[in-house]
Formats: C-alpha cells, sequence, structure tokens
RNA sequence: GGAGAGAUGGCAGAGUGGUCGAAUGCAUCGGUUUUGAAAACCGACGUAGGGGCAACCUUACCGGGGGUUCGAAUCCCUCUCUCUCCGCCA
C-alpha cells in the first residue's frame, strides 16, 4: 500500500510511477475520486456526532435534576427525541463512509508499488539489465542431459509416483536425491546464520488473510495461492516464507536501536502455477511444491538500498561456493513483482536448455508491505514511530539449485559430482552414480 | 473433543449505562532540591482519522465485528485469542 498523500496531492506523480509498469490512470483517478468523498463524508458525520455527544451531556444533566424539576424531566424528554432523529441521520451517514472505505481499501490495495528511479523502464523480461555475471558458462564435451533425464535415471527423482498420488507438478525426491535436497538446505541456512548474521527461523506453512494481504500476496493474486480450511477456518498455504518472516513483526513498533533484523528461513512453498500451463511442464523448475531459503530483512529506511545490495551479495555467494555459473540481473520496471520498488534476479546456467534460468529473486518493497502489516519502529527512544522497509531474496530456490549442480556437474555417464562445500554434508561423498537397477548411492567418481 | 475463566493505556490494575479517554501504582520524560547520585516533590506522558497557517477544535478507539440506547469500557449477539482442568495425540 502507497501513502495515502499519493491520493491526494499525488496523482500525477502516482500516475507517473505506475505508467512504468502497466499503467492504471483510470485506477488513480477512482481512488482520487474515493478519498475525496471519504473526507466530505466524515466531515458531515462528525459533526453530527459531536452534536450528539453534547447533547448526551445535556440530557445527563437534566435527567440528574429531573426529581425535583418536572420542566427539566421535559426538556430531557424533548432532547431525546431530537436525538433518536440524529442518530437516525448518523446510521445513514456512516453507512455510507463504510461504503466508501471499503472500495478506497480494496483499490488502494491492488496498486502496486512504484519502481525507484534506479530501476530501467521497460515492459518485459527483454528489457531486464544484466548487472554482471560469474563463472562462465560450463562447457561439456558431450551432449548435456536435463536434470529430469538425470535424475530418473539416478533414480533419485520420481515424478511418476509423486503424479499418482498428488497429480501434475509434484516431485518425489528419493535416497541420495532427498539427501543432496536437505543437504543443499543445511548447507545454505548455515551459510546465511554464521557467515551472514541471519537468524533462523522455523515458521508456520500457513498462514491468515491478513498475513497474506500484509505482504502483498492478497487480494490481488487469490488464483496463484492454495488455500484450505481447518476446523473452519480458512488457512492459505504461503507461497514463500517471505511472508510468514515478514509477518513476524507485523502491528509491532520495534525498540530504537534494534533494528536491522535479519532472518532467514527454510520452507516449502506452494503455488498454483495458474497461467503457466505449458511452461515448464516437466522436471522441478515449476512445481506446485518446491522447497526455499528465504531471507527477509526489515531495516531503517535510509538504509534499504544498501542493504539490498548486501541482500544479493548474500545469496551470491551460495552460488558461488557451489561453483555455479550465474549472472544478475536488474529487473526492468515492467518486470518486477507487485510489492516491489527495485529487484535483482540471480540467473543460473542450465547446460541443457543453454540458458541462465531464474533461481533467486531479492527485493527493496521499502514501506509497502511495512504499511499494509504496520511494521513500525522509533528513529530514536522516545521518537514517534515511523514505517520500516522491508526487504526480502531467495538464498535460494533449492530445487532449482539441485536441478543446477545435477545438470552443471554431470559426466557422460550420467554421474553428478557433488561440489567441495557440500562433502560435510553428505559424508563427505564426492558424487553419486547408480548401481544396479533400483538402487542409488554416494561413492566415488 | 469436554468443562470453566479471562482479554482495559509501555506494564500492573480499578471501573457494570451519563462530565470515563478512562482512577491508582510502576516505568518513561522534563523540572525543583542535592557537591554528585538516590530519595522526595512538581509537571508531562496513547494511537489513528478529519478541519485549521497556527494555537487549537473535533471524531473514533477499553481483543475484532455487529446490536440495544438520546448516550456503551459497562447490557446483548458473534468471532478470535489467552489461561486452567479433563480426554486424545507427534
Amino acid at each position: 500500500m502507497l501513502d495515502s498523500r499519493y491520493f491526494q496531492e499525488g496523482v500525477e506523480e502516482l500516475k507517473m510511477g505506475l505508467r512504468k509498469r502497466s499503467g492504471g490512470d483510470e485506477l488513480v483517478a477512482q481512488v482520487a475520486q474515493l478519498s475525496q468523498s471519504r473526507k466530505e463524508l466524515i466531515l458531515a458525520a462528525d459533526a453530527l456526532k459531536a452534536n450528539r455527544n453534547a447533547v448526551s451531556q445535556e440530557i445527563a444533566k437534566l435527567k440528574a435534576q429531573a426529581k425535583s424539576n418536572p420542566q427539566a424531566a421535559q426538556e430531557a424528554d424533548q432532547k431525546v427525541l431530537a436525538m433518536r432523529a440524529v442518530g437516525e441521520e448518523i446510521k445513514a451517514m456512516d453507512e455510507k463512509l463504510r461504503l466508501v472505505e471499503e472500495q478506497y481499501q480494496a483499490l488502494t490495495l491492488r496498486i502496486p508499488n512504484l519502481p525507484h528511479s534506479s530501476v530501467p523502464v521497460g515492459k518485459s523480461s527483454d528489457e531486464n539489465f544484466e548487472v554482471r555475471r560469474w563463472g562462465k558458462p560450463t562447457e561439456l564435451s558431450f551432449d548435456p542431459k536435463s536434470h529430469v533425464d538425470l535424475g530418473e535415471h539416478l533414480k533419485i527423482i520420481d515424478f511418476e509416483r509423486a503424479g499418482k498420488m498428488s497429480g501434475a507438478r509434484f516431485a518425489l525426491y528419493r535416497g541420495a536425491g532427498a539427501r543432496l535436497e536437505r543437504a543443499l538446505i543445511q548447507f545454505m541456512l548455515d551459510l546465511h546464520t554464521s557467515e551472514h548474521g541471519y537468524q533462523e527461523v522455523i515458521p508456520p506453512f500457513m498462514v491468515s488473510r491478513d498475513a497474506m494481504t500484509g505482504t502483498g500476496q492478497l487480494p490481488k493474486f487469490e488464483e496463484d495461492l492454495f488455500k484450505t480450511h481447518v476446523a473452519d477456518r480458512e488457512l492459505f498455504l504461503i507461497p514463500t516464507s517471505e511472508v510468514p518472516l515478514t509477518n513476524m513483526y507485523r502491528e509491532e513498533i520495534i525498540e530504537a536501536g534494534a533494528l536491522p533484523y535479519y532472518l532467514t528461513a527454510y520452507s516449502p512453498c506452494f503455488r498454483s502455477e495458474a497461467g503457466s500451463y505449458g511452461k515448464d511442464t516437466r522436471g522441478l523448475i515449476r512445481l506446485h511444491q518446491f522447497q526455499k531459503v528465504e531471507l527477509v530483512k526489515i531495516v531503517e529506511p535510509d538504509q534499504s538500498y544498501e542493504e539490498l545490495e548486501k541482500m544479493v551479495q548474500n545469496a551470491e555467494k551460495v552460488l558461488q561456493l557451489l561453483e555455479l555459473p550465474y549472472r544478475v540481473l536488474l529487473l526492468c520496471s515492467g518486470d518486477m513483482g507487485f510489492s516491489a520498488t527495485k529487484t535483482y534476479d540471480l540467473e543460473v546456467w542450465l547446460p541443457s536448455q543453454n540458458t541462465y534460468r531464474e533461481i533467486s529473486s531479492c527485493s527493496n518493497c521499502e514501506d509497502f508491505q511495512a504499511r499494509r502489516a504496520q511494521i513500525r519502529y522509533r528513529p530514536e527512544p522516545q521518537a514517534k514511530p515511523k514505517l520500516a522497509h522491508t526487504l526480502n531474496g531467495s538464498g535460494l530456490a533449492v530445487g532449482r539449485t539441485f536441478v543446477a549442480i545435477l545438470e552443471n556437474c554431470q559426466d557422460q555417464n550420467g554421474n553428478i559430482r557433488i561440489p567441495r562445500v557440500l562433502h560435510r554434508y553428505l559424508e563427505g561423498a564426492p558424487g553419486f552414480t547408480r548401481r544396479g537397477d533400483d538402487l542409488y548411492i554416494l561413492a566415488q567418481v
């Protein structure tokens, strides 16, 4: 949610900003008008209420005198009658106001964040800006296999059985595959907690509508989420642990000097992938459930862009240690997510696709989520609370990292060399190979 | 799953229909006093919306929502959460 001043004096500025994304002049005009009628209604209703409050006091006094003064009793009765009419008027006015506020809320919650001035203006991913590359695209002397072929060959991923119980877009990791996924999770969490200063969290994986609204997934993107009812209670499966991590501090005032907060969590992530039919239908790239290690920062406003750069570096470090080639993109205005003012994507090299694919997305949301979720801090001990800035980033998407390792570290026999940093999480095993018909083991490559 | 109790300002804790936005204590901040500190004393001390250049005025808020009433922290309905006891359970 944006500062309400945009809907009063900042209408032109707001339109300019939103045009960099996908437009929204009409929406802005509507909101500006609602903002105006809202003010007018408040003014009128408040005047009526002030009058009622004053007269009610008089009635109280008159009633106190009524025993000894019959005239006072009569006067009180008259005033009660008059106020009954005023009460009706107030009720009608409040109802009008309620409708206006409802619409106003509904619309403002659907307005995305404004791009930062450093963000290139563009319509689609074609206009993203490549900031840097690390490593060289892996060159293999043979025709690289896809992770799907490798995974099935090694019997470490089983799409068929996953489909049997859950349908398309689900995966089942087994044996060394499950072990590698777990090793990656642990490696990432260890790195971010011991080297980068993040606090590890295990959050709920289901959250309320309010929490989803706080980080901006709702109300606009409900169709992208899985919703459940537990004991008649509405809950959403998290599409990323950004949601619970950021909402940890909703409706809180963080004491002076406590920021910044760095949080990290591993979680499964659930996405309906509505509208993505036909894209990445095979493999681990696009699933209804995937694993991710998330990074979230809650910081003071003047720090947030600096903190974004650091967060990107924290995510990059994972790829560097895994020796996976990648590039960093600065997303253009049209390709950014709803809540972000600025986003960097990390893309890892995938030999079978001969291209870079997204493996992390790091965004500054400035005070957009903080305003929705009311996350505030005190700049100084006695000072008035201010909205904090929130950032989030993947550190990294675990399934896609798994894919990148299989594809970049394969040999011509379909064996996988395990990056050095993971050895300690895999009992020292340097690689995967297949032995026998139904087995997979950790072994020498 | 069953039975019961509760939710009031940063905290503790009064208040059961009318000058209650809310006593009192603690904490916090300013001041007086003191060589300094403590103590004592005096004063200040919520949030949000609207109006106004401003002083200031006004509205709303006693877990959330709804209702009764001229008037609700107080009465009624409902939801959520917390606690205690019993049962079940990883």
